[in-house]
DNA sequence: TGCGCCGATTGAAGCGCTTCAAGTTAAAGT
DNA sequence: ACTTTAACTTGAAGCGCTTCAATCGGCGCA
C-alpha cells in the first residue's frame, strides 16, 4: 500500500552521481567539506531523481529531531493562534519547525497528542494545557522529553513555564477604570476555582485597597466567560434601581464584556454611565460596535520566547537552567471605557 | 546534546523480559501471535522501563507512515478552524493523526511546511493552498505523495479534491433576499480576480435573473473582505439618497456584513429598511449585536471528508480514483435579514 | 516409540540516513 | 626525490524498528 513508486534514496543520488553515500550526506550537511566540482555533480543527480531527504531515516540516524511540538487547547481562541504564531517564529529562528495539534478542550486528546510527539521523538513540546499542567507532562520529561508549559504555573524544578502576570492584568483594568474616575465598581467573572480568574480579581481587589475606601468593588458571579453569561449579567445590573447600579464593570473575559455591552447600551450609555473593560484582547471582539477596552495578553511574546526556551533546554542538555518567565500584560483603551 | 538519557529501546525491553527482539515487535503489533503469558511478561518488562515506541524508526522499517499533514492558509479564521477539526475526526477515525501547519498567508511558509512534511513522509497531505493550486502540490504528488486540495479546483486526473460550491452560496444568498421581498439588491464583494468571490456573485445573479426583471443588483466593490472596507461601504449607501438606497445587501464576507452592520444600523433600521446577509459563517461575527444571516460552509464536513479520501488513497495505492467532491453551502437566516 | 503438525519464538536482514576512522590524492616543504 | 600536510572521499557501523524464513517444542496419533 501507499506510495507506489518509492522515492529515491541518498544511494541512488550516489550512484547516479559517481560518488560514495557518505558524499552525498556530506553535501547535504557539510557542504563546506566537499570539493566544488563534486558538489555540482550531486546537486545535479539530485536535481535529475528529484530526490527528497528522509527525514525520518535522518532523525534516526542523528538521535535528534528537529521539530518541536505545541499543543493548544482550542485552536478557535484567538490567544492560542497569536501563540502559535510566535513559536513558529522562535522556532524557525532557531533553525527548527514546529508542528501543531488542537486538543480542542479535550483532556484525553491532549494526551494522544503528547503521546504520539513523544513517539514522534519530536526535540521538544509546548504545552498549553487543558487545566493544570497533567500528569503527562511529568511522564514525558522523566524519559528526557522537554516539556514547557505554557500559561500555568510549574513547580520549581520541574521544567520551564511562561505564565502571564493575571494578577497585574486584574489590577491594570480596576485601575484604568479608577483613574477613568469610576467609584463604583463590578467584577463580573467565573467561579473562583479557575486560578486565572482568581487572580484577576485578586489584583482588582489590590488596586481598590489602593484607593482607601474610596473606591468600592462588588463581584458577581457568572457561570461561564462568554457572550451569553455576559448578556445575563448586563440584564442583573439593568435589573437594580440606578443609583445601585455599578459605574465600572470589569469583565473577566472579552466575550463576557461583548455581551454585558450588548445588553446595557440599550438602556445605558456607554461608557458615559457605565464603563466596560474586557480581558484578553480576542480577536473575536475586536470588530465590536463598540470598541471595548480590553487587558492583551502577549501570546505572540509567549509562544516566541517559549521556543527559544525550549530549544535553548534541547541544545544545553543536562546543564540546563529551568526558567519560569513572567509576562506582563497591557492595558489597550478603547471607546468602552473612555470618555471622548 | 538534546536527550541526555536516551530512552530505552525495543531490544531494552526483550532483554529484560527475557525474550527476543521479534517477540517484543510482535507484543506491539501482532498481539495475537503472541502466547499470553509472553504477552504479560513484555507489557510488564514495558511498563518497568517506561518504554516508548520510536515512531521514526517504525516507519522507516514500515516503509510508511501513520500520519497525515494538513497545511491552512490562515488558522485565525474559523473556517480553517472547522477544517481542522473534521480532518483530525476523519483522521482518528482511520487510526492516522494529523498534524497542523499554519502558512499564516505566506506563500513561502506554505512551500516550507509541504516540504517538511514531504521530508517526514507523512502518509498525505491536505493542502487549503493560499491562493490556487501551488506548483509544488504536483510536484509532491509527482513522487508518490498524496495531496488532497481543499478549497481550490483541481485539474481532473492530478489528485482528489474537495470544494465548496460558492455559485450555489451566492445563489441561496441572493434568493433569501428577494424571498424576504427584497427587490434592489446590491452585492458588496471584492475584486473579480478572487475566484470564489466571483461565483458568489455570479450565483446571485442567477438568482437575480430567475425573478425576470422585478429584481435589480447591482455591485459595490472594495478593496478586501474586513470589517473596515465594510464600514466604507456602509457610508456610501449611507450618502445616497434613500431612493437610491438598496434593500437588499449581499456581503462576500462576514467581517464585510458586520462593517456593514456597523455603519448602517446608525441611521437605518435592520432589517426593516435594508436586509444585510454575509457568507463564511464566521465565528468572530457570532456575537454581533445585530445577529448576521450568512452562507455557512461545511468546514468540518470537509475536513472529514478530505482525512477519509486521502486516507483511501493512500491505502488503495495505484487503483485508486481521483474523486472531486462538492459540498453545498446553506443557508443560516438571523435578524439581519428577517423582518420579526 | 516414532512421525507429523502447528502455534510460539527466534534472529538476521534491511529501511535510509549520519558519522567517523581510514584511505587516497595532490600540493607543499626540505 | 622524499616526507608532510591538507583537502577530499570512502565505506562500514549503527540508529530502533518490522518482517519473515527458520527453528523449537509439545502434542496427538498410528
Amino acid at each position: 500500500m501507499s506510495t507506489t513508486k518509492s522515492m529515491p534514496s541518498m544511494s541512488d543520488v550516489a550512484a547516479r552521481a559517481g560518488v560514495a553515500l557518505g558524499t552525498v550526506s556530506n553535501v547535504l550537511n557539510h557542504p563546506d567539506k566537499v570539493a566544488e566540482a563534486t558538489l555540482r555533480r550531486v546537486h545535479a543527480a539530485i536535481d535529475e531523481l528529484g530526490f527528497v531527504r528522509n527525514n525520518q531515516a535522518r532523525s534516526l540516524a542523528m538521535g535528534r529531531s528537529t521539530t518541536l511540538g505545541l499543543v493548544v487547547t482550542d485552536i478557535g481562541n484567538s490567544f492560542f493562534v497569536d501563540i502559535a504564531r510566535g513559536a513558529e517564529e522562535g522556532a524557525a529562528l532557531n533553525g527548527m519547525t514546529l508542528l501543531l495539534a488542537n486538543s480542542d478542550n479535550d483532556y484525553a486528546k491532549q494526551e494522544t497528542y503528547l503521546d504520539l510527539f513523544d513517539q514522534a521523538r519530536f526535540a521538544g513540546i509546548l504545552l498549553a494545557p487543558f487545566e493544570a499542567a497533567p500528569e503527562s507532562a511529568h511522564r514525558l520529561r522523566g524519559h528526557g522529553r522537554p516539556v514547557l508549559l505554557l500559561n500555568v504555573a510549574v513547580p520549581v524544578g520541574e521544567g520551564c513555564s511562561i505564565v502571564v502576570d493575571n494578577e497585574q492584568g486584574g489590577y491594570l483594568a480596576a485601575r484604568h477604570l479608577i483613574d477613568e474616575g469610576r467609584r463604583r465598581l463590578a467584577f463580573v467573572g467565573g467561579p473562583d476555582r479557575l486560578e486565572p480568574l482568581l487572580e484577576r480579581r485578586l489584583g482588582a481587589e489590590r488596586a481598590v485597597a489602593e484607593t482607601n475606601g474610596a473606591v468600592t468593588l462588588e463581584e458577581i458571579i457568572v457561570g461561564a466567560v462568554n457572550a451569553p453569561e455576559g448578556r445575563a449579567a448586563g440584564s442583573i445590573i439593568l435589573d437594580r434601581a440606578p443609583a445601585e447600579r455599578p459605574d465600572g464593570v470589569f469583565a473577566a473575559s472579552d466575550l463576557l464584556a461583548l455581551g454585558l455591552v450588548q445588553t446595557l447600551s440599550a438602556a445605558l450609555r456607554i461608557p458615559d454611565d457605565l464603563a466596560v473593560i474586557g480581558y484578553d484582547n480576542n480577536s473575536a471582539v475586536r470588530e465590536s460596535t463598540i470598541p471595548i477596552s480590553t487587558i492583551a495578553q502577549p501570546g505572540r511574546e509567549m509562544g516566541e520566547i517559549g521556543a527559544r526556551l525550549l530549544w535553548s533546554e534541547v541544545a544545553d542538555g543536562p546543564d540546563h537552567e529551568h526558567e519560569h518567565v513572567v509576562l506582563a500584560p497591557t492595558l489597550i483603551t478603547r471607546a468602552s471605557s473612555v470618555r471622548r
